[in-house]
RNA sequence: GGCCCCGUAGCUCAACUGGAUAGAGUACCUGACUACGAAUCAGGCGGUUACAAGUUCGAAUCUUGUCGGGGUCACCA
């Protein structure tokens, strides 16, 4: 967009020229001009009409007219209100075009020199993925995609959360009421297989919580500890936790294998490196079918124990403080945060502590000048402390922190409740939109000569290509509603409405392949859509740019359906193939090229493929 | 209750970070295939940007207050 600079420049010589006063060229406002008036690109007037003294009309028609002669590019304008509407010679767009054309990487911008882990999915060992990883996964992964074009080296990381008592919980399940099933045995896929456990744990733990709440102990429990007027459901749905951790026969046992796991105790060790491989495997048939994948694993079992040192030091350097009863404390109340705990008073180390030690020896393995989390919101506050603590403790990449804060996504019909059976399982909605892509794909019976593994890769690319932009068009920090109708739709804003201009773009070309004219375009005067839809490509390696610095993939899920509506619009105004005249074919085929070229990489940015025919 | 985020067409989302008459999709109504692919295109309907005040040339965007929704305030992760 170096010729948006050469204008803001060209503005700030005009004024002096013009008027004798002087402004940062930084100050010029430049914006693609509305579609309701005629110009390409427009110059905001009112911040300068007080140094004019002058009305914003004569102010415009002055800076136009010195525009119009001292920038070869620029062949007229037009001034309404405070606006400068600059039009552009049809030649200036022509050789755009060819630029575009002629370069193998559009839309992937200069090296920055610069090395960016990104954190995502991050799940935990004791029951499959569901939607709202889904989001992560998608985010984190369409993250790292623009990150790369926009000239960083990234990594690609999770932190495996593989042990605690949730792990426990689907091991004793399995230990005692499993009588030695294994994925196999049962047919089941084998995340699936150890989630089930993990829901019968919590099934079992209920039945025994009920016949508990009969006995003496429960009712002297709920007469000492109840709010006033409290009734007896109430309370026990609160107390379930603290009963869980003292009274419950089966978190007792949970606890003991967790003890046991920490002492390493083979057997438990044993049985865990089982049923953790099942968790593994069945990710990883997840993560294959979406089109993911990472450069480096993060286990907690190896990190929970980091950050302890780091821990001692900041104490040493006067960073932290300790309590009587020997736990170690932050005080970030200069920062506007509370006092958090680092260290528990048995020496044992917290949440916290593992972060520091994770972010510690991430950067020793990789010397990353950026960290990013995808995390949900509900963590920010863990996360806005972390780094002030990393930035107290003076790591290196401390100013390159960010949190990749996403919203929660909602049904329809409310919140997802894993107690309420509504959340959505990852593998059931990735079959539900491949599904779904095959009964439109065979609706429209245009595949008749596709093998069936052909077939099956088609309708994988359209429904993740549905799910993924129906995902991705949302600003992450804003929560979401997935309606599952919705999210296998094929026309209007989609992934597939996309595709489709790619896929006419492909049989287009196929056929222009046969008639092999070659014809110079640089006489060419483009239509008006023409033009605009070279406005729209030369756009794009700022819009990767603007989504790699706001961390923000909606923004090319937006600019994607943009020109795809621009190209469908041409597309049906203008023939490319019995063109008026040669040059106007060759013309159009070489927009469309580009187009193709700038929807692909675009998508690619979001995991979406491209099919040739659909 | 303290702090943080959000509130835009019936529904799902935009709005280049303070710029023009707030735009798309969907749903509903209408028109365009003996067309290079109709998973398309064109038109209609739909808004006091939750409400109120303020800041200025100009506010969905910034400030304050009110209402509504969510999150978070563990020696859990």
């Amino acid at each position: 967009m170096k010729f948006i600079h050469n204008i803001k420049e060209k503005v700030k010589i005009a004024f002096g020229e013009l008027y004798n006063f002087d402004i940062d060229s930084k100050e010029v406002l430049i914006n693609e001009t509305r579609k309701e008036f005629d110009g390409s690109y427009t110059v905001v007037l009112f911040p300068f009409i007080k140094k004019a003294k002058t009305s914003p009309q004569e102010l415009g028609v002055k800076l136009g007219e010195y525009l119009t002669d001292h920038l070869d590019f620029v062949s007229g304008f037009n001034v309404v209100k405070g606006f400068l509407n600059l039009e552009f010679e049809g030649s200036f767009w022509v050789e755009k075009l060819q630029s575009i054309l002629s370069s193998d990487s559009y839309g992937n911008l200069p090296q920055k020199g610069e090395k960016v882990l990104v954190e995502f999915s991050s799940p935990n060992t004791n029951k499959p993925l569901h939607l709202g990883h889904i989001r992560n996964i998608l985010l984190g992964w369409s993250t790292h995609k623009i990150l790369e074009a926009a000239g960083y080296k990234t990594i690609k990381t999770q932190i495996i959360n593989d042990r605690g008592i949730a792990v426990c919980k689907s091991m004793l399940s399995w230990q005692l009421f499993a009588d030695g099933a294994t994925p196999k045995t049962k047919g089941v896929k084998s995340d699936h297989f150890v989630g089930d456990y993990y829901v019968l744990f919590d099934k079992k733990l209920n039945e025994e919580y009920s016949k508990w709440q009969q006995k003496e102990e429960a009712i002297d429990v709920y007469n000492s500890s109840r709010k006033e007027n409290e009734a007896k459901e109430i309370f026990f749905k609160r107390y379930k936790n603290t009963y869980f951790n003292e009274f419950s026969d089966l978190g007792k046992q949970a606890k003991a294998m967790l003890i046991k796991w920490e002492r390493n105790d083979e057997k438990v060790r044993n049985l865990w490196t089982q049923m953790n491989d099942w968790c593994y495997e069945g990710f990883d048939a997840t993560y294959k079918k979406i089109g993911v994948d990472f450069d480096i694993l993060y286990y907690e079992s190896d990190t929970y124990l980091l950050g302890k040192k780091s821990v001692e030091d900041g104490l040493s350097k006067g960073l932290f403080y300790k309590k009587e009863d020997e736990s170690i404390w932050v005080d970030l109340e200069d920062s506007g945060m509370d006092q958090k705990i680092l260290l528990r008073s048995d020496g044992t180390s917290v949440y916290m502590t593992q972060d520091i030690g994770t972010a510690q020896k991430r950067n020793e393995d990789h010397h990353c000048d950026k960290m990013i989390y995808v995390v949900g919101d509900e963590q920010e506050y863990h996360f806005s402390v972390l780094f002030e603590i990393l930035k107290k403790l003076d790591e290196p990449y401390s100013d390159g922190l960010f949190h990749l804060s996403y919203g929660m996504v909602d049904l329809p019909t409310g919140k997802m409740k894993s107690r309420e059976g509504t959340v959505v399982d990852a593998d059931d909605l990735v079959a539900d939109v491949i599904g779904e892509a095959r009964v439109s794909a065979e609706e429209r019976g245009d595949i008749v000569s596709f093998t069936e593994s052909e077939k099956s890769e088609l309708y994988r690319k359209i429904g993740l290509g549905a799910l993924k932009y129906f995902i991705l068009k949302v600003d992450p920090k804003k929560r979401m509603v997935f309606d599952p109708k919705e999210s296998v739709d094929m026309q209007g804003q989609t992934g597939p409405y996309i595709q489709n201009a790619y896929v006419r773009i492909q049989s287009v070309l196929r056929k222009y392949q046969e008639l092999k004219k070659d014809i110079k375009t640089e006489n060419y005067n483009p239509e008006q859509i023409e033009a605009d839809i070279i406005q729209k490509l030369v756009n794009y390696p700022n819009e990767v740019d603007i989504a790699a610095a706001s961390y923000d993939p909606s923004r090319i899920a937006t600019y994607g359906f943009e020109l795809a509506k621009m190209y469908h619009k041409f597309y049906h105004d203008l023939r490319i193939l019995t063109a008026e005249n040669d040059l106007a074919m060759a013309f159009r085929i070489e927009l469309s090229k580009c187009v193709s070229k700038v929807l692909a990489h675009s998508m690619d940015l979001l995991g979406i493929e491209m099919p040739e025919r659909m």
